[in-house]
DNA sequence: TGTACATCAGTGAACGCGCGTTCACTGATGTAC
DNA sequence: TGTACATCAGTGAACGCGCGTTCACTGATGTAC
């Protein structure tokens, strides 16, 4: 039928999609090394051999997760700060839509925090990758902007990783806290990040 | 025999640290989750039945992996910067501390790199415990200071949490570079942490 | 529209393997007298 | 010093279990004519 081209691709699609949510929902509790095939295709209802159809192996699996995760963090974070001038204020939106973000996709989140340094090489560089892009993104947004007229490129990429790296603490930090401790905690690292944003103002003043 | 009162408990000792150690070198490319006791006690060249007269399982072993490998870093690092006034000195004779430290005990630290986050609550929880310390103690020795005057504890204390994870990310990020571009990430971690620095220095400045 | 054939996501059984944990044991080390 | 007994780190065999991967298969979906 005309109209249902496309049917068995996007069942195929569906499947694979469940496969990775499986995975992510059990990785809150482990890691993917710890993780078994037979445990993913047993949530999701297939046999464990049908896993192949979709991915090489548990890897291959993360290896999309990771892309997953951060894919759709990064174009959002990025149209928080379009159209804002002042550093502080950009600063502001993002740590709103990084919370935000963190709280709707909390087990993405899990994983990236989990693997960024705990899992196997791979998964690690495509981790490491989409930061490297977001990074990338924040210092080509900030590059053009008065603030940081006099800054070298080394300089302004220095401080966006920093910027990065902070929130990335920001979102690890916000998993384990309890809903009670949460203002505490973002008050905090609202100071940290002011105190860097102080610490920029200055940072053409004195060698 | 007087002259060996002890012997049999020295060996037992003995083969507790060799546990540690086996576990901490096969953990250089898994995590504690995917690695069996079988493995370590593989490694060590004992019986498997034999782990349990040291550790109660897997997770044991991570906890007493997690303070040793923080626990002697900590006083290390607090004697680097006993006698020194100036915060830039501190923070400069710290990162050389800290970079030694990861050089002679890279294991140490991937292992609580990768736990940190990575790892099962237990031992997540004794890796926060010693930096939570570390941090504590950092602000001890600068509470005093005359560079300090007016901060208050609370900003006090989120100012050495900033400088205690920069640290840390600098520790996790040593163990991924190459020798050729070590220079690199040392000056630009150099630069960030004097970015975090010069902050330091306004931050009563202006709200 | 109807028919004959191709594709391929998911099946179900089977395999050999390493795992954590238990248990009764051995024999060297340590202690009491 | 010598003897009899206690301790306990490490042994070796056994268990049931879940694992990753293979394979020939089924049957619904898709395509060509």
């Amino acid at each position: 039928m005309a109209h249902s081209v496309g049917t068995r691709q996007e069942q195929k699609q569906r499947t694979r999609q469940a496969l990775l949510d499986a995975a992510l929902r059990l990785m809150e509790s482990q890691s993917l090394g710890s993780l078994s095939l037979r445990e993913v295709t047993r949530e999701v209802g297939i046999v464990p051999a049908a896993f192949y159809r979709h991915f090489r192996d548990m890897d291959d699996l993360g290896i999309a997760l990771a892309t997953e995760a951060l894919g759709a963090l990064r174009p959002a974070i990025r149209a928080a700060r379009q159209g804002v001038g002042e550093s502080e204020e950009i600063i502001r939106r993002s740590v709103d839509v990084l919370v935000a973000y963190v709280h709707a996709n909390h087990r993405h989140f899990r994983f990236i925090a989990r693997e960024k340094f705990g899992g196997v090489e791979p998964v690690r560089r495509a981790i490491f990758a989409e930061l490297r892009l977001a990074t990338d993104e924040l210092a080509a947004d900030l590059a053009g902007q008065d603030e940081f007229a006099g800054w070298s490129r080394e300089d302004l990429g220095m401080f966006c990783e920093l910027l990065v790296n902070q929130m990335l603490l920001l979102a690890a930090a916000l998993l384990d806290v309890t809903p009670e401790d949460e203002p505490k905690l973002l008050e905090t690292a609202q100071r940290q990040l002011r105190l860097i944003v102080c610490g920029r103002r200055h940072w053409l003043d004195a060698p």
